[in-house]
DNA sequence: AAGGATGTGGGCAACGTTTTCCAAATGTTT
DNA sequence: AAACATTTGGAAAACGTTGCCCACATCCTT
């Protein structure tokens, strides 16, 4: 099929304020209900915008002051815990004007970099950043020329705001549960960190510090045992074929994300052994798959949702107000137990 | 004496053409490379663009022209099948100059208004629309004002290209493979359809007919029995309680979509029956939820990745060529055999 | 009744690009 | 050497908003 194209030119701010006899200023005053407009005259602006089916242009309008818009940079779409954040931001956002847009992955500083580049080219009105690799000084940067809220990432900026979930808490509830189901021998599956920065700010070394120190806390230094590998499904089934290898085999393994347990299930189901029967297993990040009634991981839960109403709700209150002070919220996180762990 | 702004002023073409004692006309030229600028005004245009960090406006840019930006929307992020499709798209826009943003959340017609008008005020360069509800007036409407393809809706436009799956060839390979192992009460869960246009262009729809089609071709027309709930998870579980519920129960469901068969799998568990042993099961997409090990579903594979470029492929010629004419793309879906289905 | 406050509406200059034009310089053909 | 074609670079007008002004009309004080 086909269709000449029609050059439908746009309904303009000029044709709306000729249509309805006054001037463009008029109908920008009442577009932004902005001071020095009679009911009279908004009645017939708003009439007039109705019948040509007028729409503002977000572009023109960039080149003044506002887009409306607010760009959410994710690192992988696959990932649930993700989806919550975003629905967090996405609930937030509904009450107001803005329109929220997303790009997704972003994997390394590259991809960051380009991204954040081409949002602030598009003159977005805030940004919010969700476990950003990048370096720190380059987050600042980012966000002296735009307002921006970094999520799921610890550690302070005097530019931007964050909001976090407390790993390291996290990762004391796991511990604490297990132990108090009997267990000793409890493993860890980290995500490998070598840069010292990232090492105090990624939340995936807060998991790992939290682990150790809640081990130490109960006296079991001396069991502590560390694969590290990397958080996504296969670097959980290496790193539990690693861990099943030793010489006393653990009875438990803390996986530090829901996908690094996944993969630890096929490792550990590979190996002929039984959850929770042989081997006791918990993620963190409670997403749709740890619910999902086969699996039923017992998870450590971030609310997603919460970071993310939060990030939205700071993200709005520092375009309105930029030179306020930086924020930093921490959740703290919750244990939901499930049928993956049991008494030794 | 005042003290200086605190945030940098942004550095517009105006700096650049200063810095390089050129024109602004020069700039734009050597930026886009336009014909009639000299080798020597490129280098230096080039080095002082370098110099000064320039990035140009694509707000500016929007009045006037492009804004080399995409938006795609997505019904819903949490599906792993359109973050197949979204790959395939972003690979085949990582070689061009464009950007690409997204929006999520829009399952019913209001909020793919909200978006698509919001992409339409930002002035996108293209749209993406993934398996939109829309009324068909309203898409053509939409892609009169931009480029637009649509993906994973059957139906031709006169004004946007089109990019599915051949579901019915998809339903006939299930029920062509449950019958090769001998099955011939073959059940189906589909996802609940009034709506003409929809009976002809929903994918669920399609695959509905294919699935009726095939048990014909097969002469079990008399076999031919459908539970018509809705594509989730509780859908799936509704519908197949309904059908082991049954005076004669199916001995196969072929469930329209993964999360279906998920619903199912967990109805047959509660009923006390074992997958394949008592009944077989096969899903639509396979997704990375059926693939997973412990699942090991049964499942269609529609490379959403060769659908998202292919889509992208024709939404970049259409804005280079607005009038060429719309195409529709149809994929081969193929039958991955899993561990839920067995003879019978 | 004069003066000042307040309310109401519009003119106009930005904002940062792109895109015609157009003029000058240079090259090529008679 | 004149006429014409091509190349090179710039001036200026859009594009659709917003926000700072200013002008005028009312209304309220003294």
């Amino acid at each position: 099929m086909h269709e000449p194209p029609v050059t439908a030119r746009r309904v303009t701010i000029v044709d709306v304020a000729r249509h309805a006899g006054v001037s463009t200023t008029a109908v920008s005053k009442v577009l932004r209900n902005a001071y020095g407009t009679s009911p009279q005259m908004r009645s017939r602006v708003s009439a007039a915008v109705d019948e040509l089916g007028y729409r503002p242009s977000a572009a023109a309008r960039a080149l003044r002051g506002r887009t409306w818009t607010v760009g959410v940079m994710l690192p992988d779409v696959r990932n649930p815990f993700f989806a919550d954040i975003l629905d967090g931001v996405a609930e937030h956002l509904d009450d107001t004007e803005y329109q929220l847009f997303m790009t997704s992955g972003c994997d390394d500083v590259t991809n960051e970099a380009r991204v954040t580049e081409a949002m602030i080219d598009r003159s977005m009105d805030g940004l919010v950043l969700i476990a950003p690799v990048s370096a720190k000084e380059r987050l600042t940067e980012v966000a002296r020329s735009v307002p921006t809220v970094v999520v799921g990432r610890h550690g302070s900026s005097p530019t931007y705001d964050s909001v976090t979930d407390d790993d390291i808490t996290g990762a004391a509830l796991v511990v604490d549960h297990l132990v108090s189901l009997g267990h000793r021998r409890i493993a860890h599956i980290e995500h490998h960190e070598t840069d010292p920065v990232r090492l105090a700010e990624m939340p995936n070394a807060q998991r790992a510090r939290g682990y150790r120190d809640a081990m130490i806390a109960h006296n079991l230094a001396g069991e502590i045992d560390i694969a590290s590998t990397s958080y996504t499904q296969q670097g959980g089934y290496l790193g539990a074929r690693q861990l099943l290898a030793r010489r006393i085999r653990p009875t438990a393994i803390f996986a530090g994300a829901d996908v690094v347990a996944l993969g630890a299930l096929e490792a550990i189901a590979e190996a002929g052994l039984t959850v929770p029967g042989d081997i006791s297993l918990a993620g963190y990040d409670n997403s749709a798959l740890a619910a999902f009634g086969p699996i039923s991981l017992t998870s450590v839960d971030q609310d997603g949702r919460q970071m993310g109403a939060n990030a939205a709700r700071l993200l709005v209150e520092r375009i309105n107000q930029r030179d306020r002070r930086t924020a930093q919220v921490k959740l703290t996180p919750t244990l939901v137990v499930r049928r993956t762990t049991a008494a030794i």
